[in-house]
DNA sequence: CTTGAACCTCTAGTCACTAGAGCTTGTAGA
DNA sequence: TCTACAAGCTCTAGTGACTAGAGGTTCAAG
């Protein structure tokens, strides 16, 4: 049994943030000593550990409940759980793509100022103020 | 002169924000009618296309505020605008760069499971409980 | 037994909006 | 001119995933 620090030494996940996840639901209410300080186990160890890493891939809290609800009934079919990586996916994808169009963008405009003349003749406040000027849709 | 609504429209930006950005201090305070309502002319309008383009591109409100404050100095050196320029464009860069790690990850995880089995043999759910399933750091 | 680091709860702040309540105004048709 | 009612107004609170801080308590080493 181990406090809320060392838990949080192990898995890397600051201590107010540990609080939040038991808050909201992710990792079940802690053992408590008599003076009421959380004490965590093995098993807390893992939970948190799966939590961080599912974080870490972009997961949102609510995908984070539905995985750990789907990993705590073995015997269910993991359809659900394979359906929730596919949409993360799916959700990464169209955010590179995205930013992949604004890097673009953004290059185009940065390179055609060099930063040494007046705001008035910048072409990055005229890329900005006026949107013929973009390259592409973005 | 055209009402708030009126401006919504031409510039694609909800009402609310249009009143957000102006407590913002973003948008310079509206004139009104007698019975208290908005009215704005055709340099709200291309305020609002500049923020709105300048959002688009990922710029935050701050870096939005000093960009407007550089256009409205014209005889001042643009070189802080190409340095926010050029900031957002790191910023983005290393957004995608975290992005395609997630991508390949997610990728491999999603390939590794059909859904079709159950959760206790799930890859999906195998692969968040335990780190050293990745294929590289994320 | 003392010290102080680590713990506790609770509230409020972050960013860029969005939603809703409860009220007032503008405008088009009768 | 009157009447609907869409559109406007302000204000407060909610979103997600934390983070910061106040003010108090407990644990463990020396």
């Amino acid at each position: 049994m181990f406090s809320i620090g060392e838990l949080s030494k192990r898995t890397k996940v600051k201590v107010p943030t540990i609080r939040y996840y038991e808050q909201m639901g992710l990792l079940a209410e802690a053992e408590r000593t008599s003076g009421n300080q959380r004490r965590y186990d093995k098993k807390g160890l893992e939970r948190l550990s799966f939590i961080r890493h599912a974080r870490d891939l972009g997961f949102s809290i609510e995908a984070i409940s539905s995985l750990i609800e789907l990993q705590d009934h073995p015997d269910r079919s993991c359809e659900a759980a394979t359906d929730i990586a596919i949409s993360q996916l799916a959700d990464v994808r169209a955010k590179i793509k995205r930013l992949k169009l604004l890097e673009k963008e953004l290059t185009r405009i940065s390179e055609c100022c060099d930063g040494h003349g007046v705001s008035e003749d910048c072409y990055v406040l005229a890329a900005l103020a006026d949107h013929e000027l973009c390259s592409r849709e973005h």
